[in-house]
DNA sequence: ATCTGTGCAAATCTTTTGCATTCTT
DNA sequence: AAGAATGCAAAAGATTTGCACAGAT
């Protein structure tokens, strides 16, 4: 965790930007929320236990500028409001979301299915790849279980 | 056209409502510009040279009618605006974006190249997939084109 | 008459911006 | 002192809602 921030310090100060508490408040909720996409209102809350004088407008500046950085990807579920995913390491990303359109939960495939199809892409369309989105809408494990726990169980 | 807005007609009358000129002007709008990932305002604008009497709200109205109705999809593509593409006839769509990142244009592969992983997804993952979504960022043939017309051009 | 659909204006919600103030160097 | 960063409040932009009116059955 302090490797990751010592990290993204550097990144900020390498564009000449400066890692301040509010943008350090805010980068540690993001980094214990990983797996979380929150929204800019999340996070304003979340860093608001931290740093309780922060104001909202200091929240979205930060994830735009560490948007603009590549630390963050700045995504859109189509419910109103944009999201924010750390970006693994480096440059491209390569994971796959799974949207449960029951429960909301979204969950992540840390697998890179479409390197093939990249290659085509290039080949075929002559569109120059630089990144990718890749989500399935459906119902996730746990409503799954939750409908029907086993094949034992009757219906109503 | 007028078969696949008789078709929309049926949609919309086996859920009780009607295809009212408004809608219908809506429709015919989606119909002449449908490779182009119009926004609300877009539709807004050509509606109003069919039907200028028409206000914004009835075109949002209209389209979020249609997109419960699964004849639209409502994507959006992160500048801030919601989009529109009319679906294929049936329920699941089945086709990628690719997204210039230097143009803005919005091109379809009109393949699904998903279906293997969806049944992975199944299997493996529980997750039950009822639609997909997959778009690439990149630059398109266009603006490769513009960038070195041949590979004979020199670089500076 | 009733019920759906519409236009307009106002309201709402998310995000951005202007500006005076604070912090860092 | 100078530049960067912040907080607050206001502004902006997209979308939704309330409501009185128009249209169709």
């Amino acid at each position: 965790m302090e490797a990751r921030i010592e990290k993204i310090k550097q990144q900020l100060q390498s564009q000449g930007y400066k890692l301040t508490p509010q943008r350090e408040a805010t980068v540690r909720v993001l980094l214990e929320n990983e797996q979380d996409h929150l929204s800019a209102e999340d996070v304003f809350m979340l860093v608001k236990d931290k740093a309780p004088e922060i104001g909202l407008a200091t929240v979205y500046r930060t994830l735009e500028l560490l948007s603009e950085l590549h630390v963050l990807e700045k995504m859109n579920f189509g419910d109103g409001v944009a999201r924010y995913d750390l970006r693994d390491d480096n440059s491209r990303h390569h994971h796959h979301h799974l949207i449960c359109v029951q429960c909301g939960a979204v969950d992540e495939i840390m697998e890179d299915w479409l390197g093939p199809f990249e290659e085509r892409l290039e080949s075929e369309f002559h569109f120059q790849v630089l990144d990718h989105r890749l989500d399935f809408q459906g119902i996730c494990f746990r409503c799954n279980e939750r409908g029907k726990p086993d094949s034992l169980e009757k219906s109503h």
